[in-house]
DNA sequence: GTTGCTATTGCAAAAAGTCGCAATAGCAAC
DNA sequence: GTTGCTATTGCGACTTTTTGCAATAGCAAC
């Protein structure tokens, strides 16, 4: 663990919730500007690949990373809005169990991000 | 609809399946070079806000487009291997009815790519 | 036909992200 | 201490994707 990582890792901490690579190179530079943008950016892809992290596909496409806490969790963010909530990574449990006996997929269980539409954007409608 | 968008969108028929921007271009402008690569990408862009293509973000990052047929699925992607295979839309539904009660949200219907292990891989483990 | 409005396009530049390679740091073996 | 090995970093070049803006096309109103 080098004090890149470290820092790296501090950044995505510090950014409560998500985090785009660019918003971690801010902070990051923002301390110590010698660190390079493609240290940042492989760096969080290998956190991410050490399940240190989680890389989830915000709904504009752009790459978020999110420290993996205690509990897995999925999101699901509205369409309309863009609010987020998590929910329990337990819910998608009897879909994993369909999966595995139709397909023989065993699905991952770490960080999925739905969108959908939230409840004060359905009344809206 | 102009001549540009339905080149695009036939483009994309023709890439059986999924199909990247790149490979978009290389198929429109291989009957029409004038076509601009920015007007690929907005469509593309457009033409999945309008729910006729949908987007989703391969395991390397790389987003693809695919044609919404008239029967709505969802893909689980091998991490290993890149196999993918669909399944259908109503696998779901059970996840999208104690969504709505625990948190309000509405689960979109439309084309989540899952990540998961494929049988062959599993095998391999 | 022409005027005015809106949507789409091409272009060029910027931004975002990736890759190859040489330099460096860390560390174990001698 | 020095040698050799490996992993990580910085750098620059490159590819991919987005954006701003001016030019154009389509179309309705007059």
């Amino acid at each position: 663990m080098t004090a890149q990582r470290q820092m790296i890792l501090d950044a995505v901490c510090e950014a409560e919730g998500h985090a785009t690579p660019e918003e971690v190179c801010e902070l990051v530079q923002a301390r110590w500007p010698a660190v390079n943008r493609a240290t940042v950016y492989r760096t969080l892809k290998f956190l991410a690949e050490m399940d240190v992290l989680a890389a989830t596909t915000g709904l504009d496409g752009q790459s978020e990373y999110e420290i993996i806490g205690s509990r897995p969790h999925h999101h699901i963010v509205c369409t309309e809005c863009g609010a987020d909530e998590e929910f329990d990574q337990r819910l998608l449990q009897p879909v994993a169990e369909q999966l595995l006996r139709l397909s023989g997929f065993r699905l991952d269980s770490n960080h999925f991000t739905f969108s959908g539409v939230c409840p004060a954007c359905q009344k809206e409608e």
